[in-house]
DNA sequence: CTGCTAATTGATAATCGTTATCAATAACGG
DNA sequence: CCGTTATTGATAACGATTATCAATTAGCAG
């Protein structure tokens, strides 16, 4: 599992110190989400596990999930159809690509994205603190399979 | 109630072009979301028409907004939370610029996002057909407010 | 290493926004 | 005005997430 940057590592220290218990279960899902660029539902988590956890419930990866988020270490992509994912390796906003196809997502690199930060600043007068930026189409693999 | 460029006579059109009937509810409906810069939630819709139809059920407005959203005349923005919102007056995608203090939505003129999306697709391989682009922070009569 | 205690787990019930169901009603073409 | 058929209002069902609670276990003191 090559989680790249020591996120697991992070996350794992960043619930030492807030004195949360390191259990089997915690950890694991935690090397899951520090899986670099992939970006998978709570029930991928909990189907992945099965393997090393069979009675692992799936209420257990809600609850962990849920503490990393609040931790501050695991960024929650939530969208309209209920469906949310989750990127532990860029605990910050940062935008997607997501093929409708196959639901793959990527983190592309993106410049201009502050400059357009400002630009709505300065249009509506909002202090901008956060954003949430996708673009939805075709990956090649799937343009391929037509 | 101020919507500007016909949106509401284009929505009817469309109903009326695709042979759906115009009952009173459904009319009041789309009056209200075509009413421009406001986008509001099922919830405010319905409690907007009370007044007007004191036996109209919420179903008749979950009911009406998705038959509009389907017609392609009706934008649906969903959140994480589970709380959707809905624009009549730009019925395609576009940027917005949310207060997370009292959850008030503009629709900022933005430059420069058909040149980033062109950028995600040189990069990712993507081919691009939508976007979703949201601005979180705070606006300028909640800033006064501290 | 052993035992204590509070956090965590697994199982399951509750929640809540949305969708489906269905009998009663009403739009609309004739 | 009539008949057909979509639509409505009321309510049940749904599904993802969250809450509840007894049993388990991590972390720590002795
Ligand atoms: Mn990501
Ligand atoms: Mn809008
Ligand atoms: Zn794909
Ligand atoms: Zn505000």
């Amino acid at each position: 599992m090559p989680e790249k940057d020591g996120r697991f590592e992070a996350i794992i220290e960043k619930i030492r110190a807030k004195n949360f218990k390191l259990t089997p279960q915690r950890m694991a899902i935690a090397r899951v989400l520090s899986d670099g660029g992939r970006h998978p539902t709570v029930e991928e988590i909990h189907e992945e596990l099965r393997d090393r956890f069979p009675t692992m419930s799936l209420a257990t990866v809600y609850r962990n999930v849920l503490l990393m988020k609040s931790l501050g270490e695991v960024m929650e992509i939530g969208f309209a159809d209920g469906s949310n994912r989750y990127d532990g390796m860029r605990p910050h906003p940062h935008p997607h690509a997501i093929c409708i196809a196959c639901r793959e997502i990527l983190d592309p690199e993106l410049s201009g994205l502050e400059d357009m930060s400002e630009e709505v600043a300065r249009e509506t007068g909002f202090e901008i603190v956060s954003h949430r930026v996708d673009f939805f189409g075709i990956c090649p693999k799937c343009r391929a399979k037509k």
